[in-house]
DNA sequence: GTCTATATCTCGATAGAC
DNA sequence: GTCTATCGAGATATAGAC
């Protein structure tokens, strides 16, 4: 065990300064984050921050690499995909929504980067697709397994693979929108999680699926 | 003919800002916006801003506002819906794509709204469908009559439109995400989102229709 | 209606005490 | 490692000339 620190643990302040970066960057975006904001989150003074991460540059770039690693790391290790389309898509959908409900931040702030013209994104994406592949790669290429098979029908995997996502996402980033238009989301939104999660589920297994093969 | 201007007429200027405010707020939202920034983009003087709309706060509520009021007036009037479901769907689809291609920085506008929390949409999307009912409103009505004579699943109607509107929309906000990994939608966009009408139409309509129909 | 100049405030970043 | 105090840049907004 190291000497014992002046005051609390430095690597839990560090871990404070990071969550609540990724709050306010989430939210406001890389421009419209403030860095008080953040310190005030955090629960320090706004000089600290800079003592850990000299800019706010830095800090932006540091959590967002940080989120891409933990991505690839942490879910797309437990993803098998072994099984028939049916059940990988199912496990698919299921992991990927749970994914994003326990990350809704980084969902936030990939759209921010999106929206703000993505200039971090290509350099990440790339090397998380040379180093183990992403969720996204790992699902693409069972269905088109399955395409070559003829499990399900000659759709185009990347577009397949986009109306996926779409529909396991899109509603966690817009859920203002959502809870204002749906009852179920507005009083129980982990409710209105599962039921999204079966919905899609049937719909794209319907719409991909040859006829005659039922769920 | 009113008495002629000092220069340059009024309302095309007010146009330009509009037009300058809308793409910078799309981009960067409405915190992360730089009132130079707008004003260098509508060619005009950091002071016409506040001379034309008080504070960054109007500006952002005004341009806000006359989305809501454009999309409500303009895509929903034309919209028929009063084929087969399968006729509706592709029409629904074609036309909604169509739109937000055209209107991408709306769509990019309301998405930082609801990153931010969403403040502003309560009111709004109330009053959008006091008036006349919005497009996802009679879409999703078509969708409820479908499932009432049988003519597709017994699918739930407010989760049908979300994925469909998910489909439609999400790839245009994350733009900079899909040209990195589908090399059509970096080399040819146009050609690409031509492609997923017809992928969206076919993966949806396979989804949602009763079997033994086919396209 | 449009500009220049300026007031006022806020933000990011640093210096230095503890 | 954490704070207070402060500097300087850049932001919104206003005043006043044209």
């Amino acid at each position: 065990m190291p000497e014992p620190t002046t005051k609390s643990e430095p690597q839990e302040t560090e871990q404070r300064i990071f969550e609540a970066a990724l709050t306010v960057f989430a939210s406001k975006g890389r421009d419209g984050a403030r860095m008080q904001d953040i310190a005030d989150r955090a629960g320090i003074n706004r000089a600290l921050l800079h003592y850990y991460f000299r800019t706010k540059q830095q800090l932006y770039q540091a959590v967002f690499a940080h989120l891409f690693q933990q991505y690839v790391n942490s879910f797309s290790e437990s993803l098998q995909l072994d099984g028939t389309f049916g059940e990988n898509l199912r496990d698919f959908i299921d992991r990927y929504i749970d994914y994003v409900r326990e990350h809704q931040d980084m969902a936030r702030l990939m759209m921010n980067e999106n929206l703000a013209g993505g200039s971090l994104l290509g350099e990440h994406l790339a090397k998380a697709f040379a180093t183990k592949g992403s969720p996204q790669q790992k699902m693409q290429q069972a269905i088109r397994k399955a395409v070559e098979t003829g499990e399900i029908r000659p759709v185009c995997p990347r577009q397949t693979m986009l109306t996926i996502i779409s529909s396991c996402a899109f509603f966690f980033l817009i859920a203002p929108t959502v809870k204002v238009m749906n009852p179920l989301a507005a009083t129980d939104f982990d409710a209105f999680i599962e039921a999204r999660k079966q919905h899609v589920f049937e719909v794209l297994y319907h719409g991909l699926a040859l006829k005659g093969e039922a769920t």
